[in-house]
DNA sequence: GGCGTACTTGACTGGTTGGTCAAGTTCTCG
DNA sequence: CGAGAACTTGACCAACCAGTCAAGTACGCC
């Protein structure tokens, strides 16, 4: 529900385990053309049990969304904690990325629908600006620094993104190839682009 | 209908407008909200008519992206005749490709769509294939005749296309910015990368 | 044991969907 | 003009949809 309830263990279990198979029914259906009954039916449970922990079916792709966008970015923040040169950090946000979305195709999925839904877009836009926000600060320290050459962080941020979820949508995802060597491919085209390829700074 | 029906000047043109009212309705809407009844009713004509042209909506969404996509190539080849150099071809299809989606947000929304649906995500791989081999070719050219760095010309044309299609994504569709000045941030970051970039973009 | 709250059931509702079709109209061409 | 082909109409259909709710069951806590 949209209010929060008061959920025992039981409860938030039950909840985790709706979004789940729903978020994969989505992914694999589409979220229209997948109906709450084939949901619950799945799940074999009763049509009351979904409308206990969401209010519309609505709700239930927004928390969805909401919870993978959480998670991709603690996983990044993870992964660049503790290094020191903005270069390290934005390379390893990079990387890290590129394995979460590896390990999480269905959201892949469902974020690529999402955008193309006026009612879900405004909220994954919301979290895009955020992850754009945290590369950009590092794309600026490198300009600041030296590391990097003089630009637009912003623009340049949006490059990088482009650049890593487009390689991982069709390399990882649609091909199966591995992460680390389309993360490896990603880095090198953002750092050196087409002219000038050389690997790792004094 | 898939089989090809005789048609008259008269018949062509609602065949037409049936297309570019669809297209975008579907892209406003999306695909599954907007009904066969929508479609009709806003161009005033009765539910038969949507079925002499077409034989299920389905069709319907496949025949507008691969118009769509006709459209796009042609544009992009046009744009590079008479160049000489590989480095040209790809800065002119980069910048051709950009005012194209800029000229077409309906399509580019469809594409989002289609691609995370079962039943159009086929037929729309066909033609992105198709995109890539024509860059692909250029970029072995170019690493031929020494004005690129090595890599893997198909790896490296998936990079510019990602570049490519997420800046004129978020900054021309929804930002409304100018295509060119996206057009020149997207050609020196494929040119550059974040280390070596010529031009500053705007 | 018992009481209240958390949870579950599934029939039901009012509305919508993609698609059909028999009937009618307009166009084309001999 | 007349006949056949191209086009149009809109009522109709079976299937399906998101969401409701009155009733019932399991659970936690005193």
């Amino acid at each position: 529900m949209s209010d929060n309830r008061k959920l025992t263990q039981r409860g938030r279990d039950r909840r985790h385990q709706l979004m789940e198979y729903a978020a994969r029914r989505f992914a694999e259906g589409g979220y229209h053309p997948t109906s709450v009954a084939d949901i619950v039916d799945g799940l074999q449970v009763g049509k009351g049990v979904f409308y206990w922990y969401f209010s519309s079916k609505e709700e239930l792709l927004l928390e969805i969304l909401a919870e993978g966008q959480l998670d991709l970015r603690r996983a990044q923040q993870d992964a660049i904690a503790g290094l020191n040169t903005p270069l390290e950090r934005i390379e390893a946000g990079i990387r890290r990325s590129i394995e979460w979305l590896a390990e999480h195709r269905t959201y892949v999925q469902l974020i690529q629908f999402a955008a193309t839904d006026d009612r879900f877009a405004p909220h994954l836009r919301r979290g895009g600006e955020v992850a754009v926000t945290d590369l950009a600060k590092h794309v600026k320290e490198g300009i600041a620094d030296g590391s990097l050459a003089d630009g637009d962080p912003n623009v340049i941020s949006h490059a990088i993104l482009g650049v890593t979820n487009h390689l991982a949508r069709t390399f990882v995802l649609t091909q199966g190839q591995s992460p680390k060597n389309v993360a490896d491919a990603a880095v090198d085209f953002c750092l050196g682009g087409l002219r000038g390829a050389v690997r790792t700074p004094a």
